[in-house]
RNA sequence: GCCCAGGUGGCGGAAUGGUAUACGCGUUAGUCUCAAAAACUAAUGAGCCAAAAGCUCGUGUGGGUUCGACUCCCACCCUGGGCACCA
């Protein structure tokens, strides 16, 4: 022992120092050896599903962005338990990725093996901050008994037509030697890792979300979503309204064709000069045969990566195809082109050009010399040709030059002419979504193998339901081959099988999940964990269902959020989940920046170490800084200096609630009382309402009050006050109720109290600060019962010296706040 | 370009129509100490003033509504996040 370890252990026996090391340990154990925070679903309590997500561990450990998220969530779970509700806050492993994959290609260790050993560290994490999860519930999505049903949910989604198979272009990452979701890909670059992604065309998995697109936009409504996020979900799905106009085409050979092009804005259809299709469009495939020049776009086109077609910027090319097609507003005839900057994947892959009317028609009008027409004359006034790009009128206006829609405004031109095409068969009012169909195949090994069989006679079926979990095997080597097919494929005596069909010779599918996939039905599974015949048993997720509060990070709010939202309506769909939508209310914290203001990342050399703050200050230390912090949505950066503060504060707590002068007092004051009402009531509606930061200061500024009038708090009163400490504050809290209760034979946990009930009756006995105004200036203040009268609040405003002097005789108003203030208004 | 969030002391922030700057940090002074640290006490938006009292100014900018605006309305500027050749 070193002679200052010696000096501090000294100290702290003489003055009973706070030291966090020597009580925190001690129950960690005590409420898990007296199973707190186990709990079992029981219909005598309300219940409430509270759900944090759930971690990817990495060898980097749970970092303080974790932290802040779990503790401030820990403190409403555990507000919610003292509140008497039946509080199901939970804790698993989204353990499938790529660090662990990478990993093992590295070392050869195999990836269960790492990410054993990383649960096993980031749980001691979590128990050490004193988190309440019921341990009993953990899961873990690379358990094959977890996985199993990962497999079942796509089976089912194969047998109902959600899963399918299809030849693709797909990003393919260069790097990773796999293929990327659409939304993995972030500027033409990997998520991962930064490589410039490049297009492949592959056989690949594809989940159907589309088909619930309708559903994920107006279930929106139905739940209690920060409005960013549901916002961002909205736009991620992108619906437009619009109508699916067909045209003739005319040209030798293609006499009888009709193209279909997709448009938001029929109005302007008396000003369409052009048609323009996507280079996949099939009707561009088929020139392509005759036409070299046609045939040479194409290739140029599709062979582009993203990011080469964002190098180019908005430039338009494209080639005449030497078809027209007849617009039936005008009888004109419109000539076809193929042009890069039509999107294969949003409406029909084809677009009607109205260059008047929209920039990019304008700009490739311009690049090929096509004629230009004005429909519509909008606020400015001006009704000359149009010219230039400025010209363009897009937003409002009023028809021009366009028949029966002359005169009217756009809005009710796009009602009237979308009529009058579905009449006359023209069109069809159809919806476009920007939301595209989940591509479900990775091409590595740490994930779930997708439990499908491919039959030269039987084409692909499912593994059946007994055989699974499909298990992932052992493999040599964990490299993806970088030929589009994952190291499975090289396990021949596990790739070949049997059809379970025909019984006839059979392959595996070698393509694994994605991460999104376990991570899609998790919160399900925590309802009922060791079920080995359903996937969670029907009356257990009546009970917990739907999650009351989740809280996640903003970057999920595309991917998790929407997957997971799309599982589960299909789960509801085949009646085994009570809600059409998994979470009533949705958060999201801010992310905890360096010290710099930075985000934090280790080649920046920024990065604050939880586990250093805890054997430093403590884990409440931890817990209530994290909270402190700053508003709860909000990104902040981490400050040492504000630790400090908040370690001040528990050490303040420690020492007066455990000194001798505060312990003789027998009675409370009643201003003490009052003020340890309201405390009590902002405490209960801070945490609720997601404002950590005040609650915490809420109690900064009770102790502070406190520390000046020492002789006011009696013991039932300082009961009360480590009660309100508790939901933030688990271990200082619960020695110090232990302390306050003495040494008793049965333990009763500070975390098993019920919370104190604030009652109305104190509000009115309240003493306010009014402010007295003249003309809208301060001039007084003046402290009255908040249940005084308003005439004698009024006598009491101007017998004062500073309102008098400013009134001297004048006429006035007087406008009258209850509790707020007076203020005269001279006439 | 479109959608969302935000702009308040030296710093993190509080206040959602009624005392602007709660709480924390920092700074200054003091107590304790041989000294320092820690702890404790006090002061701390700017200006006028020796000081106090008092007055004036002050929440990104410019207008407006109101007895009264950080808060509501209109226009604009800036920062952060998301989407983006989406027809």
């Amino acid at each position: 022992m070193s002679i200052e370890v010696l000096m501090t252990t000294i100290s702290n026996v003489i003055e009973a120092k706070y030291t966090p090391s020597e009580i925190e340990g001690k129950w960690v154990e005590k409420w898990s050896k007296e199973k707190l925070y186990e709990v079992t679903e029981d219909s005598q309590k309300p219940k409430s599903y509270v759900l944090i997500e759930f971690p990817y561990p990495s060898g980097d450990r749970l970092h303080v962005g974790h932290a802040r998220s779990y503790s401030c969530l820990d403190a409403v779970a555990r507000l919610r338990r003292m509140k008497g509700m039946n509080v199901l806050y939970p804790m698993g492993w989204d353990a499938f990725g790529l660090p662990a994959e990478n990993y093992a290609i590295k070392t050869g260790v195999h990836p269960s093996v790492t990410t054993k050993q990383n649960i096993d560290h980031a749980k001691k994490q979590a128990m050490a901050w004193g988190l309440s999860f019921d341990w009993t519930r953990e899961v873990n999505t690379t358990d094959p008994d977890y996985y199993r049903w990962t497999q079942w949910i796509f089976i089912k989604l194969f047998e109902k037509g959600l899963a399918y198979k299809e030849e693709i272009t797909v990003n393919w990452c260069p790097s990773c030697k796999t293929n990327l979701a659409n939304e993995e890909v972030v500027d033409g670059k990997c998520e991962r890792c930064g490589a410039e992604t490049e297009r492949r065309k592959q056989a690949q998995w594809l989940l159907r979300i589309t088909a619930y697109a309708d559903r994920l936009l107006e279930d929106l409504n139905t739940v209690n979503f920060r409005e960013d996020i549901a916002a961002q979900q909205i736009n991620w799905i992108g619906k437009k309204a619009g109508i699916n106009i067909r045209y003739k085409v005319q040209g030798a050979r293609f006499k009888n064709q009709e193209i279909e092009v997709f448009t938001t804005r029929p109005d302007t259809n008396f000003g369409a000069t052009f048609v323009v299709l996507a280079p996949e469009h099939d009707l561009v495939a088929q020139v392509a045969k005759t036409s070299v020049k046609v045939r040479n776009y194409v290739k140029t086109a599709l062979d582009k990566s993203e990011r080469e077609r964002q190098m180019e910027g908005k430039k338009k090319t494209g080639v005449f195809l030497g078809l027209y097609a007849i617009n039936d507003l005008t009888g004109d005839q419109m000539p076809i082109y193929v042009s890069d900057f039509v999107l294969s994947g949003f409406g029909t892959g084809a677009v009607v050009g109205v260059p008047g009317h929209d920039v990019r028609d304008f700009e490739f009008a311009q690049a090929m010399k096509l004629p230009i027409r004005r429909v519509v004359v909008g606020n400015d006034g001006d009704t000359t040709e149009i010219t230039k790009i400025e010209q363009v009128q897009e937003e409002e206006g009023i028809m021009v030059n366009s028949g029966f829609l002359d005169g009217l405004d756009i809005h009710e031109a796009t009602v009237r002419v979308m009529d009058y095409m579905e009449e006359k068969g023209l069109g069809k009012r159809a919806s476009s979504y920007h939301l595209r169909d989940w591509i479900f195949s990775r091409q590595h090994y740490w994930g779930e193998p997708i439990p499908m069989v491919h039959c030269s006679k039987c084409g692909w079926v499912p593994v059946p339901e007994e055989q699974l979990p499909v298990k992932l095997p052992q493999v040599e080597k964990y490299q993806p081959s970088g030929t589009g097919q994952s190291p499975l494929a090289t396990i021949s005596e596990w790739v070949n099988t049997t059809c379970p069909a025909c019984g006839g010779k059979a392959t595996r599918e070698t393509d694994t999940m994605p991460n999104w996939a376990g991570s899609s039905w998790y919160f399900l599974r925590y309802c009922d964990p060791l079920n080995n015949k359903v996937l969670g048993d029907k009356e257990k997720l009546a009970y917990w269902l739907p999650v009351d509060w989740y809280n996640g990070g903003m970057e999920h709010t595309t991917l998790h959020l929407l997957y997971s939202r799309f599982w589960h309506k299909f789960l509801y769909d085949l009646g085994i989940v009570p809600t059409a939508e998994p979470y009533a209310r949705r958060t999201s914290h801010g992310v905890v920046l360096g010290p710099d203001g930075k985000k934090m990342s280790k080649s920046k050399g920024n990065v604050i170490n939880p586990d250093e703050v805890v054997s430093k200050y403590g884990a409440d230390t931890l817990r209530m800084y994290e909270m402190f912090i700053g508003p709860f949505e909000q990104s902040v950066a981490w400050s040492w200096e504000s630790v400090e503060g908040v370690f001040r504060f528990m050490k303040r707590v420690w020492t007066l609630i455990t000194s001798q002068e505060t312990n003789m007092v027998t009675q409370s004051s009643g201003e003490a009382v009052r003020r340890l009402h309201a405390l009590n009531k902002k405490i209960e509606n801070d945490l609720e309402g997601m404002k950590f930061n005040t609650a915490v200061a809420a109690m900064m500024e009770f102790l502070n009050w406190w520390t000046d009038h020492k002789s006011e708090l009696g013991k039932a009163e300082i009961e009360k006050f480590v009660l309100l400490l508790a939901p933030m504050a688990p271990f200082i809290s619960e020695e110090l109720y232990q302390r306050l209760r003495g040494p008793s034979d049965k333990f009763s946990s500070v975390h098993t109290q019920s919370w104190p009930k604030y009652e109305v009756e104190f509000e009115r006995d309240q003493e306010v600060t009014m402010v007295v105004q003249v003309d809208g200036r301060v001039r007084a203040k003046i402290t009255t019962k908040a249940s005084a009268e308003r005439t004698e609040i009024e006598k009491l405003a101007l017998e004062q010296e500073n309102v008098k002097k400013y009134l001297d005789g004048k006429k006035y108003r007087v406008v009258f706040v209850p509790g707020k203030v007076v203020s005269f208004i001279v006439e």
